[in-house]
DNA sequence: GTCTATACAAAGATAGAC
DNA sequence: GTCTATCTTTGTATAGAC
């Protein structure tokens, strides 16, 4: 294996949780998946328990959760068209929620397993959204966009990506053909209409 | 006991399904919630497994949202300020999102073990999303909603008051202190917006 | 660091008395 | 129709060889 085995432990425990949730993942699953013989015990080599690698993991998407806010930028981009800047941006939402959709789908089904890491996910989601509605706020000011409650718009914006991203993920496929581009594009039409 | 035994375990069984999973239920938690002693094995005097209560709990409220769906006779109202008219066909949608918003989790939990019902849910999502589009159009027809993609905005308000509804659910408190009515008021801004 | 083997606990399920 | 008792299966966890 390439990889050092407490890493795809964390790998399997992420897909797994993800998947099938804490109580729906057996530890003979997580060995199997890291590539270790399933009933034997080598998982405890690794970790205390089945609980303790659930901690571990979430522990680290979080710090990924944490770094991807840091770098999501184009808030102080300086394109010039504020439709293009939106659409980037939504587009980038998107990707990010793809990308930590398995971290999204760990507290929708195990949020009371997670005792304080939950205070800090509610932390980290509001941060993002307080940065989102002041951003929104930035361009009303400069008359880019129709003024409107700048808090109610951003939780509308985030509700509308995280439904649709969430929805997507349930039926497997987007919602009655409607791809992300044709969604990101009404959204932008809306926001921009006075 | 007021009520049967039978109906005292579907609803246990939605309650504990939507809260902690197929996996995470123990038919002893069944037993208990239904007033029976836990452990004992009374819980076969009415079903055969775990997983057929499951499957009876699942049809039921499929055959909740269907009849939800043909009540919700809004769609069809005369009142003349469509403003309103949305206003409460939104309320409405997050009430029954409420209502429904147990087998929503059991959906986002446990899909998976759904087997051939699940391709019933897609179904009646889809039918819900169909009929709000057709009647988007019918409003767009008779110039009282600016033109756009019906079935796009459909896919968008839905996903919007889905993400709004699951935010709400998995943060225990309404997202950055939007109540629905500030939503509700935003999207219906938005969309009359040109 | 992984395996085999095994102990122990929890959960699913059945039999039979009341 | 619910109980006590019990059996079986599955899952958690540890010990010790390699």
């Amino acid at each position: 294996m390439a990889r050092d085995t407490r890493e795809r432990l964390l790998d399997a425990g992420l897909a797994l949780f993800a998947g099938n949730g804490l109580a729906g993942t057996t530890v003979s699953d997580l060995e199997a998946r890291a590539g270790l013989r399933a009933g034997s015990g080598s998982f405890y080599r690794h970790f205390t328990s089945k609980e303790a690698l659930f901690e571990a993991v979430v522990r680290q998407e979080l710090d990924r959760f944490r770094t991807s806010i840091g770098d999501t930028t184009i808030g102080e981009s300086t394109v010039a068209d504020v439709k293009i800047a939106l659409a980037l941006e939504f587009h980038e939402a998107l990707t990010t929620l793809g990308q930590l959709g398995q971290l999204e789908a760990i507290i929708h089904r195990d949020a009371h397993a997670m005792g304080d890491l939950f205070d800090e996910v509610e932390g980290l989601y509001n941060a993002a959204l307080d940065a989102s509605a002041a951003r929104l706020n930035q361009l009303m000011e400069s008359g880019q966009l129709p003024r409107r409650d700048p808090q109610a718009l951003a939780v509308t914006i985030r509700s509308t990506l995280i439904g649709y991203h969430l929805n997507t993920q349930s039926f497997r496929r987007s919602a009655r053909r409607v791809p992300p581009a044709d969604l990101i594009a009404i959204l932008i039409d809306l926001i921009s209409s006075k």
